[in-house]
Formats: C-alpha cells, sequence, structure tokens
DNA sequence: GCCAACGTTGGC
DNA sequence: GCCAACGTTGGC
C-alpha cells in the first residue's frame, strides 16, 4: 500500500464537490504531466491512501482523506475538442494521459503550509520543497503516519460543521466556491 | 501581479 | 542531443 498527495484546484473540484460526487468519487482528469501521469498509470494500486490538496487558493493545504478508487484508464477529456485539457497530438488507439478515480473518505482538518513547514518530522514532504509543482507526489509512510494523526487535531470538529454548513444539496452543482 | 522553479519545445 | 526560449505552476 502506497500513500499519495493529490492538487486540486478547489475553483475546478474541490474537496466538497469530489464529496457530493455520486459514491464521492471523482475521476481525476486534465493531469497533463508526465510523471503525475505515470504515478496514476503504473504506480498507483487501488485502496493506496490519498491526500486531497487545495492549491491555488487563499488557504492551500490538505483538507481531505481519500484513496485511489479504480485501476488506470484513458482520461476522456483528451480526446474531447471543447476541454481545455483537449490534447490533438493524443489518438484514441493510443491515449496518452491515463487517470484513476480518487474517492474522498472524509474530510479533513485544514492542514496548510505553515502547520505543515511547522512539524520537524515533515520536513523532507515534497510538496514542502521550494519551487515543488507536480500535482501529484508520493508521500512516505512515516510521513503518512504524522499526518494522519495532525488530521485528527482537535480542530477536526470545526472543520466538519463548516463543512456541513457550507454543503447541504447533493448534487447542486455549480457552486463555485470563492476562487481566489 | 510577481517571481522562482520547473517542464516542454524546437532550432541547430 | 544540447540548450535557449517559452509556457505553466503555484505560493506569496
Amino acid at each position: 500500500m502506497n500513500y499519495w498527495l493529490m492538487k486540486s484546484e478547489p475553483a475546478d473540484c474541490s474537496v466538497d464537490d469530489a464529496l457530493a460526487a455520486p459514491g464521492a468519487t471523482v475521476a481525476w482528469v486534465g493531469v497533463r504531466n508526465y510523471q503525475a501521469r505515470n504515478f496514476m498509470g503504473n504506480a498507483m494500486k487501488l485502496g493506496d491512501g490519498v491526500l486531497f490538496y487545495h492549491s491555488s487558493c487563499a488557504e492551500p493545504g490538505i483538507v481531505g482523506l481519500a484513496q485511489v478508487a479504480s485501476g488506470p484508464y484513458a482520461d476522456p477529456t483528451q480526446f474531447d475538442p471543447a476541454s481545455p485539457y483537449f490534447d490533438a497530438k493524443s489518438r484514441p488507439q493510443a491515449p496518452r494521459w491515463q487517470l484513476v478515480n480518487v474517492q474522498v473518505l472524509r474530510k479533513t482538518r485544514h492542514l496548510g503550509l505553515p502547520a505543515l513547514r511547522a512539524h520537524a518530522g515533515l520536513q523532507d514532504l515534497i510538496i514542502l520543497r521550494k519551487g515543488n509543482r507536480l500535482s501529484i507526489t508520493p508521500v512516505l509512510a512515516q510521513h503518512w503516519r504524522i499526518l494522519a494523526g495532525l488530521m485528527d487535531g482537535a480542530e477536526s470538529a470545526v472543520t466538519a460543521d463548516q463543512g456541513r454548513t457550507k454543503t447541504d444539496a447533493p448534487g447542486a452543482n455549480g457552486h463555485t466556491s470563492a476562487p481566489s
């Protein structure tokens, strides 16, 4: 069993959006980086642990606990000319981009970058490295253990309450939570 | 909006 | 296969 951190822009797909999806499961569309693709296509296994991370927003950080919920398959958006992720050079016979489904298990206490940096045991977390841009990164078991402990901090109840007031209508789709 | 860091492209 | 130019990411 391996562990991963997966970035999503909340304006695009927030953890609440994912929770509102059927089975709390979303296809991780739009990855157009070969290293990240290879993680999904080769390394991920069903049931692997995933940290759901909000990026490019006011408060970047880990916001949820998730898991890999499918094997790899072709990202359908690469063949859709209307999609921002369309790739004209990809052929259906030889898809260039693969993805997996990700199922959110629960929201967690928000773990922002300052909180993560403050923990000595997390110094080598890839996401904390300067200039890191990779949207999917492996997480060491030792880091996962620390993070799991932090997630269950005293503020988790507060986070859960916020989630409840905010997301009440399942299937309510177009609610874009204030983009940055 | 700035800027550092990194990936990709394309000329040679 | 090198490398400069360019584009993108993403925190601040």
